[in-house]
DNA sequence: CTGTTAGCGCCTTCAA
DNA sequence: TTGAAGGCGCTAACAG
């Protein structure tokens, strides 16, 4: 694999000049020169060491996808539209099951964490330590899903409004005229379970 | 966040001192020393610099896993299975949908490789052009799944067997006494299916 | 038993 | 319009 430095000797210039036609900063750089480079560059099939530039960017291209089970068909179309946004977007997913095992998420926060993911996606799972979770610093914006928890880095929150959709549905099937309803829930310890039977 | 250099100095060691403590290297290092860095490697919660590592051992302890729609159970219980083994032996795993387009596909594979994964598994996708596959040159392990395909990286590849199964099944029907045997099966286009009707 | 040194490939100031 | 040089954090020969 040709790197900046194989290809600026080919083009006979400096790999700061190589460097700043492959990241599009060719504003003080001759037309000639450029058009020169891409060249040698298409013709060397030069393909960036991602890992390099990471580590001078502080930036991987990479999220992590943390869910308690791909097998349940709801995270599984979830999984499914953040990899498709990420493709869009030029992100890799990383995703990984928690089996709702406060334990094992935390573990695998920290191993994506590790990798220096740019974000996190996380669906946290239903049993919690609050003391270890507010303790759980990975500095890295994480998003939690369905569900809402305490960690520190914890940037926004996508829930689903329990309460007032089961109330709005039960309503409306009285409205329809409805008289015996049933619900079908979730054990008790699932709080989305419990609000939507509140609701 | 500490580097190797900072808890050198805390301990007032070399760097390399504590590379080797890291790394489990420790048959020349005194326990004394070697106890001592790890205390303060705890202190200090020092957490590694993957990117920086996997820069120098070539590796980076993660998989890619390409399928044609995680939504698909087929695939989804697959996806489950393999971020299971993976996470047993340290590996994260990059998933991404090919949605069946062979030219998807093939970014997806280039893109994996530029995060340099350690290996690939792929459920190729039906329709294929053989003169790009065969070009197609990432230098990663490839292992296809489900389906067989060329790509020059190749190295083992898992699949059923679609007309012997069938085959089996059937008989086994026959010798039961079955007359009225339904086949339900896939378009043409898919071979597997078209095996499984050979059957 | 411990340290020096040389990079891995890239980006980025600063100088020419 | 271009280049030199330093450093990101780490590993691994090789010295001492």
């Amino acid at each position: 694999m040709p790197t900046l430095k194989d290809i600026a000797k080919i083009a006979g210039v400096s790999i700061t000049t190589v460097s700043k036609v492959i990241n599009d900063k060719t504003f003080d750089i001759s037309d000639e020169t450029v058009e020169r480079i891409k060249g040698i560059l298409e013709e060397e099939n030069y393909v960036p060491n991602v890992l390099a530039r990471s580590m001078r960017t502080n930036k991987t291209n990479t999220i992590g996808f943390i869910i308690p089970d791909i097998r349940n068909p709801f995270f599984t179309e979830m999984a499914r539209g953040v990899e498709d946004e990420g493709y869009k977007s030029g992100y890799n997913i990383f995703f990984s099951n928690s089996d709702d095992d406060f334990k094992k998420e935390m573990n695998l926060l920290k191993s994506m964490a590790e990798k220096q993911v740019d974000g996190i996606l996380i669906a946290p799972s239903n049993k919690r330590d609050q003391k270890q979770e507010k303790k759980m610093k990975v500095n890295i914006p994480i998003i939690t899903i369905d569900r809402p928890a305490r960690y520190p880095d914890i940037i926004c929150s996508v829930t689903t409004e329990n309460t007032d959709g089961a109330y709005k549905a039960v309503n409306y099937l009285i409205h329809q005229g409805h008289q015996k309803i049933l619900h079908i829930a979730r054990p008790k310890s699932n709080e989305g379970s419990l609000e939507r039977l509140n609701g």
